[in-house]
DNA sequence: TGTACATCAGTGAACGCGCGTTCACTGATGTAC
DNA sequence: TGTACATCAGTGAACGCGCGTTCACTGATGTAC
């Protein structure tokens, strides 16, 4: 998917797709992002991706938005596949991987800015969110509250920046699957025991 | 702690230290952050900070690290304060709390750079990490591996994040005290029984 | 206590740069008749 | 099928801007004797 194939000619085709493309591999080779790189990249005038986005920070956040949407169909893929309910371990290990492999885009996608109604962006956002309430929801049907629900995206996402942010050793792939499985398996066991139970009594 | 205050004169006394935190108010005021606009609000020439760091880029690994000693040493005053063994999810709640306080320092102190030994950033970072692991593993002296307290810090970086990224709904400081405090019970209490069990049975 | 001098921590002007954005424009496309 | 015309999606030149960084400089500080 190199973006740069466009049917030579006047006009594009799909400037607005190849647009958000080549932004996207920008930021995720670690060039500092701007609308004219990313025109210059298309083979485009600078202009030009005026046509198709208000300013810089539409463009931004056309890129999360698809970043959302693919991250979503990657966890709905690995959901399809599973028997009665969710495998939760599963999807974690779906979204740390997603995480590391677009980092940058992860990172944009929860960055800050991020102005209320900003359309698609946070359509894209919320739609991820329900779909992982409803997940959790399904394995968990017992969980009187939302706190189950939120300590494990929680968890899953704070996997995943840590690892991102180099916070915990690094390993390959393979082995960074392994320890979210791990990670999940050490608080859904509940294997803390006595510990735990004084601990949690400390709660409220 | 208004970083104007400079002892008039031509000579600043601690340039250093209130470029730093000229710095910090700047990025935490939402404003663009660049070494012009820092010198400009302490109120010295576009040149001087120049003197203290070698680059852009070096100021802010100041900032980093200034973040990370803060954050440490609010996590050890609650500790102190203690009795036997640490109070797990009340440094969650420490840890999030110092979050939503400084959210720009907290996303900076995570950000990405960080180019391998980058001194009193990465020491900083080392240091707070080696605390973290200590508080756990003193909480937890029967867990076999390093699952738990990766699992732990994971929750809390996460629900930092999620709360930072208006992820949750917002609520006010109080309520998401006890949010977190929620989400390390609905973890640590191992309450979800056998389908966790069941969950767990998938782990590798 | 006083003077000479090295060092330190600032100044301010200047550089080149890439950026976001606007503008009047023009070539390509598609539609009505 | 052919022509007229509106609309669309580009161009390319230009703007003003703030930035990071360098440079030769100078005023303040502290130390040796």
């Amino acid at each position: 998917m190199t973006a740069q194939s466009k049917p030579a000619g006047y006009h594009h085709g799909d400037l607005r797709t190849a647009l958000v493309g080549a932004a996207t591999e920008l930021i995720e080779s670690g060039e500092s992002f701007s609308l004219r790189a990313v025109a210059r990249k298309v083979g485009v005038s600078a202009a030009a991706p005026y046509r198709h986005f208000k300013d810089r920070e539409q463009l931004e956040s056309a890129i999360a938005a698809s970043g959302f949407e693919v991250l979503l169909s990657q966890l709905k893929l690995h959901g399809s596949t599973g028997d009665s309910s969710p495998d939760i371990p599963g999807l974690a290990v779906v979204y740390v991987r997603y995480a590391l492999d677009h980092p940058a885009v992860f990172r944009l996608m929860f960055g800050q800015g991020c102005a209320d109604a900003n359309d698609d962006r946070v359509i894209a956002a919320k739609n991820l969110q329900a779909f992982l309430e409803t997940a959790v929801g399904q394995a968990f049907p017992n969980a009187k509250d939302e706190a189950l629900p939120t300590a494990l995206w929680s968890l899953a996402h704070g996997l995943a920046f840590l690892h991102l942010d180099g916070k915990l050793p690094s390993l390959t792939s393979s082995e960074v699957d392994r320890r979210v499985r791990q990670a999940f398996g050490a608080v859904l066991t509940g294997g803390q025991s006595e510990y735990a139970a004084k601990q949690a009594r400390r709660l409220d």
